[in-house]
DNA sequence: CCAGAATATCTCGGCTTCCGATATATATCG
DNA sequence: CGATATATATCGGAAGCCGAGATATTCTGG
């Protein structure tokens, strides 16, 4: 899809890190929390997904850590990834309500006549089957 | 991305036939329409996610139709389908407020403390979306 | 003490999805 | 008469997702 498309996977490590800047580990249990466990973004997803926004300048390495001998990949998002998200979320929620504008009108529409007797739309030909 | 993961060109066509039903070219300049030109849903990815909605019972190959010369396939959504956009936008709007919620917990965080002591109250940011 | 889970990084390959290009056909407008 | 709009559909390259595996340390339960 274009208009700027941004991924879901972009979408969701980008809100992990709007409050704070986190690791990469951190990422993926943040993404699992906010989202209420509807969201799992995968190990496997994510590498290249911080790959592709430290391109697009979205984030940005901020620091690494060794805490308990583990190494830890410290990214924030840039004031260009703050807006791009913002954009985003502005995006899904118009979306979120056009969808739901739409399912109301669509039941208005189909609405009480449960057994409509199909109308007599005659269409001429659609020379299918034999 | 996981958890019953739809893309977004499939949440779109769902949306346009959410009102009514509607043949491909006609969902193209739906999609187009009702984003406010924000969305393009390309040809070539249209009929993939019409097969592939078919395939998973969101939508049925209503009728069709032979208008000036020009054959016009319209299709319409199931009651799956009605369930799985509605449950879509949910999650969409969730996950716009969440993002919307972190941007504003980011910049508190981040505050330019030097700029204007932010005032108590905070601005806009009635919670929801439109 | 050792096995397994959790924490933490990252790569690879297969599959799905997107989309530009292309093909076909009719109607309309300048 | 050529361009644009309407309308269908396919193909192949590119992009993206994710299961699986590699590597290494620490914590927990038995």
């Amino acid at each position: 899809m274009s208009s700027r498309n941004m991924t879901r996977a972009a979408f969701f490590v980008l809100t992990a890190l709007a409050d704070q800047p986190r690791h990469g580990y951190g990422i993926l249990r943040e993404v699992e929390e906010l989202s209420d466990g509807e969201v799992q973004l995968r190990v496997g997803t994510l590498y290249g997904v911080l790959d592709r926004l430290t391109d697009d300048g979205l984030i940005v390495l901020d620091r690494e850590e060794v805490q308990q001998g583990r190494l830890r990949r410290y990214y924030r998002l840039t004031d260009e990834g703050v807006a791009a998200l913002d954009a985003e979320a502005e995006r899904m929620a118009a979306g979120a309500g056009a969808a739901k504008r739409r399912i109301a009108e669509g039941r208005r529409a189909t609405a009480p006549a449960d057994t409509a007797p199909r109308p007599p739309t005659a269409p001429g030909l659609a020379g299918g089957f034999a």
